[in-house]
DNA sequence: CCCGGCATCAATCGAAAGGTGGAGACGTCG
DNA sequence: CGACGTCTCCACCTTTCGATTGATGCCGGG
């Protein structure tokens, strides 16, 4: 018989922790080893012990998120796999966890026996993502005209402050028609026709960050 | 000995159910007698088996959301109590919630001994608050004023959605007038001119949901 | 019972914002 | 080189917002 998977555990919610705990330590194959209660644990955890898989959720109280750590552990040598486990499939979730080098993205939803496949799959290096992250992946990559430049990006962070249009041409040195313009381009990416639902539309897609 | 006290465990993900589960079943005066997926099926079982608390998620996926379970739990004769177990710690959900007469409101990032005493604290028929409830609650006191009216934060809703005036009229069978009207009440209140500076400061104090 | 808060509606007016259709300058890349 | 995308700017016109002022009916607490 070979080794079980050893796995660590990083969600700062010690009910969701024993959760995971009791679903996955029914498999025979499957070991919890740790439990991290804040990211910086879980990096520090996954430096120090021998673990195949790390559970990550991805949002913690204060301090780094789920994302960072994500980075921080997959960046070293020999690195475990990182299984990100979380409630929140939004392109502000999901994209950086992925670039951070998560291995797969499940959702707390997820039924055990899927839970377990998922570990075992990303013991084995390979991706497990929860359908609708699959989704989001597969449109991001079909629709690649939806990225917005710099500036606009630049113009929209401002509109979401909820500057008008002059004051966002002072602040980044343009004239109200240069602004307008950019507002234009927006708009089409985003396919709204407001700069309120711009807003709307932007922190649903992650491009502007909050809380 | 008296007999346990008998809960009904409420949430979509089966890794929370899991955990509290097994967090509760460690106690010998707590006994899980079953556990829903969706409010509905809470609704029904709360109903029908002989349960003494309802630990209770406030969002599911679908349908009917966890405060509109807890109203209608708690609207029966001989109701058992309702502790909402959750992750959100917000206005737009914890105000509801106790409006809809839960008994106590913890977060799930709560430690395990916490959960039990609220737990048996519920059974009693007493309240048990998180502290930032708790905070919240005070404050909501001290300063009336802050407050958005149910109507208020419906059209802030909607304006968040990136709706027109004249658009938010007809969803709400309102005119043009009214909705403005309360516009400028929802400005003087949050401290700003204009639409999406009150998006802005919406998505700040948690008034508006995002995803 | 009266006051205050809430929700509803109205009219007006100036200031923004949005829609359309341009144009020039610059850098990249095949 | 020429095509393309980006960033910058302009004019004209329509629609929408926001500010102001004022009014009505309803309800609940002092």
């Amino acid at each position: 018989m070979t080794r079980p998977v050893r796995l660590l555990l990083a969600d700062d919610h010690p009910v969701v922790r024993a959760g995971l705990r009791a679903v996955l330590e029914t498999e025979p194959d499957l070991e919890v080893v740790a439990e991290a209660a804040t990211a910086e644990q879980a990096v520090a955890l996954a430096a120090e012990l021998d673990v195949d898989v790390v559970l990550m959720d991805l949002r913690f109280g204060a301090g780094m998120n789920g994302a960072q750590a994500t980075a921080a552990i997959t960046a070293r040598p020999d690195a475990p796999r990182v299984l990100v486990v979380t409630t929140y499939d939004t392109d502000a979730d999901t994209l950086p966890a992925i670039e951070a080098g998560a291995t797969g993205y499940l959702l707390k939803d997820a039924p055990p026996e899927e839970l377990a496949a998922a570990v075992r799959t990303a013991a084995a290096g390979r991706t497990t993502l929860a359908p609708t992250v699959a989704d989001r992946l597969v449109n991001r990559l079909r629709t690649p005209g939806t990225a917005l430049t710099r500036r606009e990006t630049e113009v929209l962070v401002l509109v979401a402050e909820g500057l008008s249009n002059q004051r966002i041409g002072e602040r980044l040195h343009l004239t109200l028609a240069t602004v307008k313009s950019h507002l234009v381009h927006i708009y089409a990416k985003l396919g709204v026709d407001s700069r309120t639902a711009a807003v709307a539309a932007a922190v649903e897609l992650g491009i502007i960050r909050r809380q």
